[in-house]
DNA sequence: TATGAATGAGCATTCATTCAT
DNA sequence: AATGAATGAATGCTCATTCAT
């Protein structure tokens, strides 16, 4: 294991560049702000990290492992698949307020960087959507759910998290996402149809 | 009113701004590659552009209201509104496999630039929301749609068309989206509840 | 003879030049701007003179040929020498307080361009010395003057003048130049030592 | 304490920048020539300089500074008034002769750049004549010099000196100037006039 | 003759990366 | 291990000049 000494000034790196990035985007982010932030040298950055890319990179991969960690350390598997979901909702909104950089990043920076980036983000996306898939899976068997297309569902939530809570990121209208959360719930189980042809 | 030889090079500039902006990103872009793709000088892109960043925003901006055209002239107001929302979703679809490149840079460059094109693109976001809560409030007032919070729904709805295609622009996976179309629209329209507490 | 409407755009070209390149310098000044202020397009620049350098050496020759005939055209041969410097001195400030523009141009932009550009301004200076030379040889000649280096009270003359005169180009304090004149002259005529050595 | 190595650099930039500037001039000159020259990375006249502007003008005060030494560390108060004079005649020269390119510099480029930098310009010819000005004023007060405008004279004797050297600086005629500056010296000390009018 | 749209050579400057200390 | 001085590749933009009209 790592002296401890290392990890941290790792983690001090990672913590700054979060900042930075989420604040100026890649290209527009400086090593050197990193850095000063970091309160290391200059060079210290490239004794953990080769390149500028491979710290964003790393920074990237270690916020998304702990956005999904935050996620399923939360979940209890003893829950109704309804209720599942409705958490999973309201862990995202508390990811997204106490992480609006990190996750401004996850959300802007994803096309830039090699092709194994590219596939890592689109991996881990997928794995995602796996898992909610499982979860609405799981309900239609359970006969929670109607038998619906699972992958349709996972991608309508996945989609709706992202427009719901997008304000809160990028604007400062953050008071309006939060109220939503249950109404865009409703619309999802319910649907918005007025008479149900059963 | 311009002569058609100025606007066919202002256009053609545009047209190659697109495609290179959309492969490389904005930073990346090179202006000269886009001079070469349109057939013009350096020099000439300036002529027409103050700036790169200008030359950026007026192609995002001028994208922006073809998508919008687009939309609107090929809605005829005595739909439905559950067919209207079909409509807008399967146009979405075709606009976005026709124009992956000025999809892609929609969805990807929103954050850098000053404060007012940030606000031009926030408030295109939200006069396409309009849009769809109007729909939304006139299938509610004609019992078409349950009473149901409409800024939700239009949230959940454009979010879910963003999850739908964004592996169409980004991954080549051009197949799954389309079939996932009618399935997505099923969820909203009808829920995923199986048996409604009515 | 040159047709009066070509005469006069190049000297309206002429004078937009004094007017860019005295406040700018050469290289600051833009060809366009020149063009614009005789009111004339840019090509048509081209029309008279084959470049921005042609242009400013045209321009800065046919100054200094005007500044050569104010000065002897004023100047009538039957004066005494003594009066002949007065009268140089107040014409050279007649000259300078109505063409500061000019004025300034020959004073600043000497010393890019090409080697016979060099030489013919360097020629200028030599006639002009030359032509007060002749002066102060007459003056000895008819004993109005000492018996001194006619060279270097040329040389101390023209230097004279340049400083004198230069506050009144380069800043706006132009009341101290003109009540210098007599003082400066008289330094000239008389020296500064209290006792002479007969 | 700066380290000297620090010192070092910055002054080898310095002195390239003065053979550049001086041959090319300001806009001519090249930033990579004069790093070249100084055998220095491009970028690394950016660590010492924010830019070729300030470069000039550090470069143009340091000159101007050097020049003012020399000058004051070489006259000793307890010359007579005339003694001076020469003296300070005779230093010009000597100062001329060895660092050409840093006197053709303070002789051309005054006029570009900010208004700051030309007021800093012009303060320094304010000093340098003030510098004459109390000399001429001792001069008088001792009986040495008649009474006269003590202005007027230092404008003709630092005038004088510009003209007499700058054939030394702008042509390859440097014997000629050297001869001059006697009888320069004679026609200030003396006028020109064969008899008194007393 | 007169024009100005089109051109592209040319350069200051930035900043990721290196490496001697 | 940590540093930051030094580096130079890389690029947006300007503007003198051309030439089709």
């Amino acid at each position: 294991m790592d002296r401890p000494a290392e990890k941290d000034k790792r983690i001090k790196i990672i913590k700054a560049a979060v900042k930075v990035f989420s604040r100026k985007g890649f290209h527009q982010a400086r090593v050197e702000e990193i850095a000063q932030l970091a309160d290391v040298g200059k060079g210290t950055v490239y004794e953990y990290f080769s390149s500028k890319t491979e710290l964003f990179q790393e920074m990237f991969k270690a916020g998304i492992r702990f956005y999904l960690d935050s996620l399923i350390n939360d979940l209890s598997p003893d829950l109704s698949c309804k209720e599942k979901l409705s958490r999973i909702a309201r862990l995202h909104l508390r990811f997204v307020s106490n992480y609006k950089d990190l996750a401004k990043i996850t959300m802007t920076e994803h096309t830039y960087f090699n092709e194994d980036f590219r596939k890592w983000v689109w991996d881990y996306r997928a794995k995602k959507l796996e898992m909610l898939k499982q979860i609405i899976d799981e309900g239609i068997a359970r006969g929670e759910f109607r038998n619906i297309d699972s992958q349709a569902v996972a991608l309508v939530f996945m989609g709706s998290l992202g427009a719901l809570f997008s304000p809160l990121i990028f604007s400062d209208d953050n008071i309006n996402a939060k109220d939503l959360v249950e109404p865009a719930l409703d619309v999802i189980m319910e649907g918005i149809l007025a008479v149900k042809e059963q």
